[in-house]
Order: structure tokens, then sequence, then C-alpha cells
RNA sequence: GCGAGGGUGGCGGAAUUGGCAGACGCGCUAGCCUUAGGAGCUAGUGCCUUCGGGCGUGCGGGUUCGAGUCCCGCCCUUCGCACCA
């Protein structure tokens, strides 16, 4: 570049002149009405809560930057933006600052729509919504409506955490670490009336539907599909012996035969009735700790199962064996019928359970690798037992105390008649693995029922004498270390000690079994899911009031839909408060009998507010109806949805729902909301934790990373942003520096979107460079530019120009690809880079041809211009045109520019490469001559000169490789 | 524990279909320029080297003319779910 001083890239300036032009040039307005080449883009909205960090920025940055894209490549593109504006942060915030939630939120919105124009983001702002607006929450009204006149709709009782102190109802997000995240107190459990959404009835087509969702991360789908959890097995009816049904809901109905002990969720309809005088208080001690601890502290995972006996037996249908019934937390009434038949042998918990309380452990699913492995104490046999087993081509092994005897299924019984053959009157050993076994002098013992069970600890008791102190044979297993990873397996495999289904084969049991207990009624098919029904009511004032009247007379009578909205009433805020505490809120007559009725008071979950919106935007304005279905039939699916991580579950799930719901009712004609998926990573930063002081400002922290107050070191863990860690980075500070146009090209540019990236303060100097050389450049080019009607001429470009010539239209190509079909911004301003490069490698000529100047100049703003648009509008103007970039469209490739005329390939000998040959493309791409070229060239020759050739492969436009042999 | 990602120079990352590993950027080194700046320009920059070359994408095997990429077995790490019967 010459030395001569040239104009400075004056950012500032240039970013104030463009700041409002797109708005006024209405380029992001769009006609809904459009029907060919719409797209929809759809970012999430967001919470208004305060200020966007460069974090936030992130999502709109790349939304921006499609949506200009899409907008050159001529699409209508439809780029809404609106606010998720009800919520508790607001309630929150009005709380400490003694203002009406409504300031606060309006406050936010307009700061955020402040920081979206400095940042160059633009949106179609007539289609601005607000879910607290009361036009639009009407709308949400009628969403109710509509699911409750579906039956989607219900009230039930239900618990919620209830706030002592501050005397309210708690969301489960605001029990943190099992207190009220406000006051610390750790709530207590209330049941109240509550609003549910029946989610459940879609289950099972939310589940099928993800199938269809092809163009969603993997990743999403699944955390779907854990949380609707859907598991297939059977409910199974036991008989108590004072005559209940007790049902359990179990996966493996084929381990039926080793259920030795039932278990109900504490909080257990029958528990009460079951529990016998003896056992009453205890169970009632028990089960009242559980429910005040369930929720509270479930994060000591590894926390020992505890429960209670109540007194009470069961039938196992399976082998009419009589069974205790216990209670005890692990089992969740939350989940299937919050009561499991325990089969100890084959389930962990189960297991950990009956060693703790000393109950039966029977194994009745043979293990896959049918091994079995024998323990003989040495002190139960005689001396020479070992050569005898020996003798017997028997693996024996001894051990610490005895003999260990490995054995494969088809020799057990042959080394269980030998053990019992060399044991002393008194000796006893056992067998465990693909069969369970006590061995005496006098008897073999099968491990195959309680009485057995009994019988051999009875009789090891009686051998033992004093020192015998365990319950069950189980127990007495657990003692040798032999056996360790031998006594517990949760896997499917052949039945055995199950009556007359012993020896079924695994890939069947399950079915086998289940047939048996439908044709005997006792028991039946059954599928259980993880997922239940939405509680959308919350005790609170800023949301959604639910549109349901009761009448003493008519009972609940939905609200008419001429008389919605039903408004929050406008009081001032006093903080704390739902519907409930407005005095004369509830108070209204009855829509049908015209009677004095109360409102019910409480108010939605925002989430049902965010699970419609993407259908309002379409039109945001109708007074008579949500939406128009003709347009959004049209518009949705949404063509790419963007959002964070964070909401791959619910909010995801529930729009899902009610899109399905909608179309079951007919107001929609399509049954997923958003055809494609994209989930951006988050922006971390490094945090500065003292041990003492908690989290600081990077400006707090002195030199030598060392804490202000204490001197003491400080820790620097890295955190995706957020306020509390006080590690954002305010956006206004980088634009304020180096421009906004700068802050998104780093944004883009510091990794692939879909991973965690990492802020950092060189990259944004490093971006800020490269703005700077392309400013310089193009100022420099200008003077020397053909008209800007000229297109270079290949024909008549030199070796650097035709290089040149070719990078441009290569930049085109990849850009497009990697914006439009890759999402990769990374890498397509990494090709621009590269184009810049050999731009100003090629001006340093003095006779640059000036068609091909003009050409490369306008394509490198043009491709810029959706990353740094500010930029693109001011140096699309220098050059010498007229509107926006935007209005020119985005810049075609010529195919013919793609390849070069000499193509150089390289050749590997025995797999290390070894030279490169040049050769013309036509020979390139022909298998034979490329062979044939690469054989010839000098080079090659030399390597190959006294060794023998074995085999010469040629990839077209790829590689030669040789192979061969030294003498 | 279950599920899904990830592991490549000093750092962020690239390699799209099994075909030249380290594009692009940061940092660093040397030099130039300069009324000195956290500026700009030029060159270099994976490691080792006896200057022939050798080694190199978490570790160990395998397939192949050829493996960051495919297969088998491990290790580490991030995220999500987590007593789900």
């Amino acid at each position: 570049m010459t030395a001569h001083s040239i104009e400075p890239y004056d950012f500032r300036a240039i970013e104030t002149r463009w700041r409002d032009t797109w708005r006024k040039g209405g380029y992001f307005h769009v006609d809904t009405k459009a029907r060919e080449n719409t797209f929809y883009y759809l970012n999430m909205f967001p919470y208004p809560s305060g200020y966007l960090h460069v974090g936030h920025g992130r999502n709109y940055i790349i939304g921006d930057v499609l949506t200009r894209f899409y907008r050159m490549r001529g699409y209508h593109i439809l780029n809404p933006m609106g606010w998720d504006a009800f919520g508790l942060p607001a309630e929150n915030a009005a709380i400490d600052r003694g203002i009406h939630p409504r300031e606060w939120t309006v406050k936010n919105i307009a700061h955020a729509k402040e920081q979206f124009r400095a940042w160059g983001i633009e949106y179609d702002w007539d289609r601005e919504i607000s879910t607290c607006d009361p036009d639009y929450y009407r709308w949400t009204q009628w969403l109710f409506l509509e699911l409750y006149k579906k039956g989607l709709a219900y009230r039930k009782l239900a618990t919620v955490n209830y706030c002592p102190q501050c005397k309210t109802v708690l969301a489960n997000e605001q029990v943190v670490g099992g207190a009220c995240e406000r006051c610390g107190t750790p709530p207590e459990p209330k049941t109240l009336e509550q609003w549910f959404f029946k989610i459940t009835e879609y289950a099972d087509r939310l589940l099928d539907d993800l199938a269809k969702l092809e163009s969603w991360p993997e990743s999403v789908k699944k955390m779907q599909e854990n949380w609707i959890g859907k598991s297939e097995g059977a409910e199974v009816v036991f008989k108590t012996e004072k005559g209940d049904d007790l049902v359990v809901f179990t996966t493996r109905p084929d381990t039926l035969w080793g259920a030795t002990f039932m278990v109900l969720a504490p909080e257990h309809a029958l528990v009460d009735k079951l529990a016998t005088k003896e056992q009453k208080a205890e169970v009632a001690a028990y089960r009242d700790r559980a429910i005040r601890t369930s929720d509270i502290d479930r994060l000591s995972t590894e926390r020992d199962k505890t429960g209670v006996f109540t007194g009470a037996y069961a039938v196992n249908p399976a082998n009419n064996e009589r069974i205790p019934i216990w209670i005890a937390d692990y089992v969740l009434m939350s989940y299937g019928t919050g009561a499991i038949m325990a089969v100890p042998a084959h389930d962990e918990r189960d297991f950990a359970f009956a060693l703790r309380y000393g109950l039966p452990i029977l194994p009745v699913i043979e293990r896959l690798d049918r091994r079995a492995r024998a323990f003989v104490p040495s002190s139960a046999v005689g001396g020479d037992f070992e050569k005898v087993a020996r003798a017997d081509e028997l693996s024996i092994e001894s051990v610490a105390g005895g003999f260990v005897i490995d054995c494969a299924w088809d020799n057990v019984n042959r080394a269980v008649r030998l053990i019992q053959t060399a044991l002393e009157p008194n000796g006893w050993a056992s067998v465990v693995g693909t069969r369970f076994a006590f061995i005496f002098h006098d008897a073999v013992i099968a491990h195959d029922s309680a009485a057995a069970d009994r019988e051999i600890v009875a009789r090891c008791a009686l051998l033992t004498g004093a020192t015998f102190n365990a319950r069950t044979a189980m127990e007495i297993l657990t003692k040798i270390p032999a056996y360790e990873g031998l006594l517990f397996h949760a896997g499917v495999g052949t039945m055995q000690h199950s009556g007359r289904f012993s020896g079924t084969r695994g890939d069947q049991a399950k079915d086998i079994v289940t047939a048996w207990l439908e044709k005997g009624q006792k028991g039946k098919k059954a599928i259980t899911y993880r997922l239940h029904d939405w509680l959308i009511s919350r005790q609170r004032y800023w949301g959604a009031p639910i549109p349901i009247i009761n009448c003493k007379k008519c009972g609940e009578v939905p609200v008419p839909e001429k008389d919605l909205p039903v408004l929050l009433p406008d009081v001032a805020f006093i903080g704390k408060m739902g519907l409930a505490d407005i005095p004369g809120y509830a108070d209204t007559t009855c829509p049908k009998c015209g009677g004095k009725a109360k409102r019910d008071t409480d108010t939605m979950d925002t989430f049902v507010d965010s699970s419609w919106y993407y259908l309002r935007f379409i039109n945001p304005h109708d007074a008579r109806r949500a939406f128009v279905r003709d347009d959004v039939d049209h518009w949705l699916p949404v063509n790419q949805y963007v959002g964070g991580v964070e909401h791959a579950i619910l909010h995801l799930l529930y729009s899902r729902f009610v899109t399905k719901a909608l179309f079951d009712m007919g107001h929609v004609g399509f049954e997923e909301p958003f055809a494609r998926l994209f989930t951006q990573g988050m922006v971390c930063h490094t945090a500065y934790k003292c041990p003492e002081h908690g989290w600081l400002y990077p400006k707090e922290v002195a030199d030598g990373n060392r804490c202000p107050h204490c001197q003491k070191p400080l820790e620097n863990p890295y955190f995706s942003m957020s306020k509390s860690k006080k590690n954002v980075v305010d956006p206004s500070e980088i634009i304020d520096r180096v421009g906004a146009d700068t802050e998104r090209l780093y944004t883009l540019f510091m990794g692939p979107p879909d991973r965690d990236i990492e802020w950092s303060e060189e990259g944004i100097r490093g971006s800020f460079r490269f703005l700077n050389r392309v400013w310089a450049l193009v100022v420099e080019a200008t003077p020397r530019l053909a008209p800007r009607t000229a297109a270079a001429d290949p024909a008549t470009l030199d070796a650097d120009g035709a290089a040149l010539w070719r990078r441009v239209h290569r930049t085109v190509r990849k850009v497009s690809e990697d914006i439009q079909d890759r999402f990769s911004f990374n890498t397509a301003v990494s090709a621009i880079m590269e184009l810049t490069n050999d731009l100003g490698r090629y001006l340093e000529r003095e006779d640059a041809d000036p068609a091909l100047l003009r050409e490369a100049v306008d394509t490198l703003i043009l491709i810029l211009s959706p990353i740094c648009p500010f930029l693109g509008e001011e140096l699309w103007r220098r050059v010498g045109h007229e509107g926006s970039p935007l209005e020119v469209g985005w810049p075609r490739y010529r195919v013919d520019a793609l390849a070069a005329d000499t193509i150089e390939i390289p050749v590997q000998i025995n797999g290390k490469l070894r030279a490169k040959v040049a050769v013309p493309a036509e020979v390139a791409a022909d298998a034979e001559a490329l062979k044939a070229a690469a054989l010839a060239d000098p080079e090659v020759k030399a390597k190959l000169e006294g060794v023998e050739l074995l085999k010469a492969i040629a990839v077209p436009n790829k590689m030669v490789s040789l192979v061969v042999k030294a003498p």
C-alpha cells in the first residue's frame, strides 16, 4: 500500500449517517399477502430485562445477516420482533424500585429497541408485538378458551411451593437450592386448585412427529424425547391381603417372579388404609418427613434409600407369594401409578433397598454371558480339593479364604456335584451367575424362592454359629469378595426360577408375560410418560388473567369471547401480590345467569404467551382474529427459527403442542410451527471471583488479579455472560470504541455459531483492523476503477488478474453457500478476508486492470454488506453507486471462473507427499492422463529411480498415489 | 447412571464427499516507517533435525494406495436429564 496518508475509517460518522436509512427506506417491511419467494425468519423474542449484552447480540446479529442476505437474494423476507413482556422479573424489579411492572417493561423495551438500532439490526417494526399489551393477551385468553372448549384446559388440585415469609406462591424457577430466591426461606407445600393444559394427550404425537423435523438439531430432538419419556411396559395388579387392588407400572413384566416386596410412594392414597396399627405411627412420621423434603432437597443424588414397612402384605400374582408392602421416597407419586413391584435382583435401586432392609433378593433373569462362579471356603473342604478339581478339568483358582471355580453354563452342574462331594459335613459353598444355589453336604438348595432363602439362611446360621448375622442369602453372598459384580444385573435375558415361564427367551419374555397377565386379568400392557400436564396457573399480577368466572349456580363459566380481553386491573403496584389481593377484581356477574360471581384470579404462565406469538406476527393488528388462517397457512411453518438452546424443551414443546391443538381445531393447516431450528451457542467471558467478596467487575480488579478489598488472589472461571457473575460486556462500549460493524463482524468470526465461544478483546481488535484495511483498500482503489457498468473480461487478464478474477467468483460461491446452506458465518468471513488480501496485493500493481478492480471491489462491498451494513452503505456510495446494496441484489458467480487453467496435483509415494506436479485442467480431470503426467514429471522420476513401481492410483483433480517397493 | 456434543499449533478456529493438516484471525519474532501508537507496512511462525528427512489432529489398535475424517476399545471434557420403576 502506498505511504501517503489517506482518509481514516471514521466509523462513528459512518454509522451515524446510515443508522436510520433502512427503516426510512422500508427495506424490511413485508406484505404478508405475498405468496411467492417468501421466507419467514424468526429469532426467539427476548424478555425485556434491562439491557442486552454482546452475548444476546449474537442471536440477533445472525438473524440480521441472514435477513439482509435473503433480502438481497430477492425474497420477501419476514423478520419480525416482539417482547415476551410478562413475567416475574418485572414484578421483582418493580418491587425493588417501587414502580409499576408496566413502567419498567416499557422503559426496557424502549432501551432494547435503541440497542437494536445502534447494532444496525432491523426488523419490520410495524409488526412489533408485546405480550403484555391487551391487544395481544386478549388472544392469549382466546387461545385458553379454545383449549378449554376442546377439553384441553382443566382445573385440578395441585401442590405448589408457598413461601410463608413472602406470603406468596413461588414458581419452580423461583425456588433456588431449596429456598425462596428472594428471602431464603424454605417454601412449604400448599395444595390449590390450579389450571392445566392437557399436553399429555399429545405426548405420542409430540414424540412421533419429532421424526418429521429433519432440520432440527438432533440434540434438541433427543432432549424432547427424554422429556416426554415414553416407557412401554405393563400394569400389574397386586391384591393386598385386605382386598385392595394395588396397581403398579413396570417396564419389566418378565421379572415378576422376582418381585419380593412392594414399595409405595409415601403420598400414595392407600398408605393410610394399609398401615397396620403397629406401624401407623412410623409410617405417618416417614410420610410427613418425605412430603416436606421431597421437593426441597433432591440435590444429594447419592443419598441412601430409606423406607418404612407398612405392616401390610400383598400377593404376587405370578407365584402367590406373600410379599411385604413398604413405603419409600425413592418411589415418586408423580410417575407411573406411584407404586412399584420391587425386583431387587434386577433393579439397582430395589437391590440397594432390599440389602439395607434385609428383604429377599431372588434372581429370575439369566445373565447374558451365562457364566457362573462358585466360591468354596478352604475350611469347607479337604486339603486335596484343588487337585481333585483340576483333575476334573475345572478352572480353579486359590483366593483369600478359599477357592474360586469359574464355569460356563454347561459345566456348572458338574462343578456343583464335585463341590458337594468334597464338602465336609459342616461346610457349605455357593454358586452364583447363571445358576444361584447354596451347596451343603446333604443338599443343594436353589436360591429361587423366599422359602428357599429362609432355609439357606437358617442352615448357614446353624453351621456358622454365633458370628453369623446375615438376614438373606444375598446378604451372605455380598460378603464374598469373589462375587463382586456378579450378584446383580439389569439386563434382558432368559427367564429362570419363574415357574412354567422359566426358559423363555429374553426377546420374547415381556410380550409373553404381558399376554399371560391380560388373559388372567392380572394386568395389561401399559405406556407411561414422564411428561406431565402443563401447569399454567400463576398466583401473580403480571400475566394474562385466566378468562374464567366461577358462579355458585352455574359453576365454571368461560368469559364470552366478546368480553375479551379480561383486563389486568390498572392499580398501583404494591408488590408481592396476585390478582386475588386486588380488592374488587374478582367481583363480577355470571355471563350465564347474570347473578353475582367471582373471576378466576390466576394469571397464565408466560410460556403460554410465547407458545403462539409466531402466529400473531403475520397479522399483528387484526382486531377481530388472533391470526388469519389463509396467511398463516402460507407463511408457516417458520422457515428458520433461531434461539438459545435453553429453550430446547419447554418453549419449543409448548409451541408444538399449541400448534397441534390449533390444527385439530381447524384453526391452522399445519402441525409443526418451526420447519428449521438452529440453536446458537452462548458467549462466554472471564469472570472474577474473590473467595471472600464474591463476583467482581473486571474494572474493579486490581493489577495482578487480586481482590481490591482483601488482596486475595482471584479465581478466573469462564462463564456464559450473566449479570450475576458480573462478566457481561456492554455493546455500547464496543460500538463507541470500534463501531457496530466491528462487533457484528467479530461476533460472526469468532467461531461456529452453534458452539459456545469466548469473547476476547484481541479478537475485537483484529476485526477492527480488518475493516480498516477494507476501508483503506476501497478508498485507494476508487480513483482507479472502471465505470460502474464494467465487468472484467477474463480473456484480457494476465495470470495475476485471472487469479484474482477466479478468487472473486469462488468467494461469492463460498460465502453464499456458507451463509445459506451451512450457517457457517465464521468461514464466510474468512473467505471475505482472503479476497481482501488478494485484492490488496493486486492493487499494488500499477497496471491493475480497472474493470477487474471494479468487479472485485463492488463484489467485496456487496458480500460484506449484510455483515457490516453501515460500512457497506458508505463504501457502495463511495465507489460511485446510488442506492443501497440491499437494492442491488446478491452477486452471482460464473461457473467457468471456478476452475483454474493449471492445477497443482500432489503426488504421494507410499503414502507420503513427495512431489507436486502442475498439470492443465483437462489433464487433471482425466485419471489416465494425470497418471501419465505424474510419472513423466522429472521430480517424480528421480524419486522412482531404482525402485519398483507396484501400483499407481490417480484421483482426478485430487492427487496421484504411487506404491513402490525398494529393491 | 443415561443421553448428546467436543478434544487439531502458544490461542480462537479451518479442512463441506476418505485425498496437500493447521485456511482465516489472534499472539509472537525480526525488520521497516514514524513529532511514539494499544498505529501502519514487510517477512517469518506446528515440533524435531545430522538439512537427507523424521514426527504430528486425546490414547491404543484396525481398514485403506491414502485416515483429523471410517471401524473397534479406552481416557478426558462440556452440556442436558437424573431415584422415571
